[in-house]
DNA sequence: ACGTTAGCGGAAAGCGCTTTCCGAAAGCGC
DNA sequence: GCGCTTTCGGAAAGCGCTTTCCGCTAACGT
């Protein structure tokens, strides 16, 4: 109980009167000890308030029940939705979770990255799409390699060009081409983008998947209509004024996310620009707080805890097969009452 | 490089042609080794893809560089808000998170509490509200004491009876009366609150201060008028039907989170009332969404991201002093569209 | 009642790293 | 040029736990 006294298992035993292995065993229950023993060795921890030291224990095992999971933004509701699932799936395993938030820096990923790795994590989860430039993918698919080959295990949601791992891909070109056809369908033909940092594949793909139901339907996209925007609330805010000033010629606009699609609609507004009846507005994710906007937003629904959770169990499989295994998670357009037919 | 092999000190040592001890003290470069045997090391280190176990280290030194940070849920906004400033804040001083969510559970709070302990985390963050259970209070006292009893350090966001540590603690009664104020001065007399559960102590703190300064200008909640809910954006939803269930007597509605008040503010709308020209409605948190909601809604602010930045801060601040440190946060309110005149 | 087998408990060897303690080598003054 | 101080690098002792290896006791069969 002293300042600097920490109980060791050797404490312990001495107090129960038994052998540091006996000790140890009596307290893991792995192996067999008479039942008197290893009641008085649990009094006696329990008196000394024993807490056995995670690391002697990591270190004498040579494994850890830890997990690290890497995303751009805590903060942001799709990867707290995310995050969510996977502090339950880790719940169920006893396993701890060590979080890292890198805020959109590369640099940042990597050390989070190489600092799991020091710390032996059983498993290791990245969330949000992948930076698209061709060195920072490098230095991390090494930095994973590396990983791997001690035996750790690797799995993403939604990303990463470059990195060969066990995934939970949500079907962003699928869903966001599904998106432009149920647009279509309400009569839209001329669209607008407001896209998220093209640095990321997810982004890409959005776009990629809603350009392409759009062309075959001979529609294409205005180079001026696709702006270019921070991931988040005043990117989509700003993106849309943007847009604005470049002059409208959409009676529908997509925004790569919920959460930029939320700053459009507050964009949208203060330009005396009604939702749905002077101009469509679609997003991404489903995050929980779209639905309670005016007017809910229509958006391609993806089941954020469920994602978490898949991918942590993933990651948590027993062997790495041969082939990395994939889990494609479909989006579902939900169509609410940011859209409608076009004026 | 095989799957079992782990690149010890000894391997880069051996590697680098220099003994063991030197291999250390040239890559943690505390005391002086040539300049040329330091670079050699650090080549053979980067040569073997060398990474330093953690636990192996946390050990030797008997500390570990990381923090435990215990929160009800990582999906709520508030908490997500604080916690990308807890994630900003141990950034800066190289130190890694572990997490936890309860999801409302003390059980599983005292779990990760414990589990914390074992890891012999630098220090501790618990955020939001305690439970009013005595019984989990003693517990967590008992399980924090002991923690700290081997050095650690803990610090608390918004809590806590039964818990001595350093707080930062937001305003809760004093900015409830404050947005009682503003209330009153809009010109309303009749009130109704959606509490949270009242077993956290924010929520009743919320309330009393909400209540004492309605008695100062005499008027007193009617217990039909104040619904306990969960603290969710559908506990808010449900409360407020039960509200309208009951009877509103109200001509302005409290919610002790902006969250329920989310949920309230759909049910109002769904009963055919306008917000705020039938009913005003003001929550407490300024979660960042609020404010693009139709109405925006008033609250009392709270700087979440500060609130984790300085409650992490403040429990690295070097040696505990005798008493323990608490910070005022001061909410503000901050009146939007979702209150005016009562009808 | 004796030999055999099974099972329990103790001693000790690590797990990978830090750090103290020392001896050796190098640099200095007179 | 000799003795002394100053550095620097190596050996070794842990940090607290798990686990193998072994000796011992107890239980069983005939």
């Amino acid at each position: 109980m002293a300042e600097q006294g920490q109980v060791t298992l050797g404490d312990v035993a001495r107090a129960a009167g038994v052998s540091l292995a006996t000790a140890s065993r009596a307290l893991n229950g792995a192996t067999q000890v008479r039942a008197d023993l290893r009641q008085r060795v649990r009094a006696a921890a329990e008196r000394l308030a024993y807490s056995p030291n995670a690391h002697a224990r990591a270190l004498a095992k040579s494994s850890n029940a830890g997990v690290g999971v890497i995303c751009h933004d805590i903060g942001d509701p799709y990867f707290a939705g995310i995050a969510r699932g996977v502090m339950r799936a880790a719940s169920r395993h006893d396993l701890q979770v060590i979080l890292g938030s890198t805020f959109r820096d590369p640099l940042r990923e990597i050390s989070y990255a190489s600092m799991m790795r020091g710390q032996r994590v059983r498993a290791m989860l990245l969330v949000g799409s992948g930076f698209e430039n061709r060195e920072w993918q490098e230095s991390l698919r090494r930095e994973l390699d590396l990983y791997r080959a001690t035996g750790g295990r690797v799995a993403v949601i939604s990303r990463h060009r470059g990195v060969r791992a066990d995934a939970v891909l949500p079907e962003n070109r699928g869903g966001a081409a599904e998106l432009a056809r149920s647009l279509l369908a309400l009569g839209h033909r001329s669209f607008a983008v407001l896209s998220g940092p093209l640095s990321l594949t997810t982004v890409v793909d959005r776009l990629a998947g809603f350009r392409s139901a759009l062309a075959s339907w001979g529609i294409h996209l205005l180079s001026t209509q696709i702006v270019e925007g921070a991931f988040t609330r005043d990117g989509g805010y700003e993106a849309t004024q943007e847009l604005l000033r470049r002059g409208l010629r959409a009676t529908c606009v997509f925004a790569s996310t919920d959460v930029m699609a939320i700053g459009a609609l507050a964009a949208f507004r203060e330009a005396g620009l009604r939702v749905p009846d002077d101009v469509s507005l679609a997003g991404f994710d489903d995050i929980p707080m779209i639905r309670d906007l005016t007017p809910p937003l229509t958006t391609v629904a993806l089941p954020l805890e469920d994602l978490g959770e898949r991918a942590m169990e993933m990651a948590l499989l027993p062997e790495r097969p041969a082939r990395v295994r994939v889990e494609r998670v479909q989006g579902q357009v939900v169509l609410r009452a940011s859209t409608g037919p076009p004026p």
